[in-house]
DNA sequence: GAATTAAGATTACATCTGTAATCTTGTGTC
DNA sequence: GACACAAGATTACAGATGTAATCTTAATTC
């Protein structure tokens, strides 16, 4: 479990996505994967991961004298981290209202309303 | 519509909501609103004030001699900002990820499921 | 009218973020 | 072994944020 209070910025999470998608990648590597989407310099994605770092987000262990940088946290964990934090800024913490938001405001495919109302009948059985 | 850009903080929303449940309130009534939920200080609260006003989010106007704040946006408006902004960053700008995970983590109560579902369908039908 | 207040303006200051540049050091090259 | 280069460490620096304190000024009170 994150121990909370962990904030993880609008650019780390570029980072740490790419490390959760290819866990213990080296600085360079991880720069290689975010050239083609960002415009970062090799020098900030190494001050992004040295942050992450100290954070307590991301492990760095030496392999053959270069550090490989693994997420010690999952997604999924990060996820809820930022969900809530997000949910009780905007709104107080109440779920149905924002749930109800995104369901009013969003592009929802036919596809993607089928899926939700699929989850919720099975989280409506569950419990 | 908001013209993008426009970030309001943590603090800033906590203003903004006792703002946009009683536009023109002066200062020293939006403290004692946020007094009780908050712990800032009086000097805090003027600081966020003006830090809103000079990003556009309030306006002020002079009565008898008082400034009164009034929101430039209305509360949608900043949510769907806030939330396309946490959408891209978490998600990557996915609508249904995100549902799919609050729906998985949610407490949401019978009722706020059936909410969900006569939304889905009222959704469902429109288009 | 001198002193006190209170509102608003200005300033403060540490931390976090975005975005790097510079410094240090070990290693490989001639 | 002197030199260059690359990885990592350290430093930079402006804007945002949280959290106020101080300064200015106009109105209020003796």
């Amino acid at each position: 479990m994150m121990s909370k209070q962990i904030q993880i910025s609008d650019a780390e999470w570029q980072i740490m996505k790419v490390l959760w998608q290819a866990p213990g990648l080296t600085a360079n590597e991880v720069t290689e994967q975010l050239v083609d989407l960002q415009e970062w310099h090799a020098k900030t994605v190494r001050t992004m991961l040295s942050r992450l770092q100290k954070k307590g987000v991301l492990e760095a262990t030496v392999v053959d004298k270069l550090y490989r940088y693994t997420p010690l946290f999952t997604r999924d964990e990060c996820i809820g981290e930022a969900s809530s934090s997000f949910l009780s800024r905007v709104f107080d913490g109440a779920f149905s209202p924002m749930l109800a938001h995104f369901v009013k405001t969003s592009p929802l495919s036919k596809k993607d309303r089928a899926e939700l109302e699929r989850i919720l009948s099975k989280y409506n059985k569950e419990n």
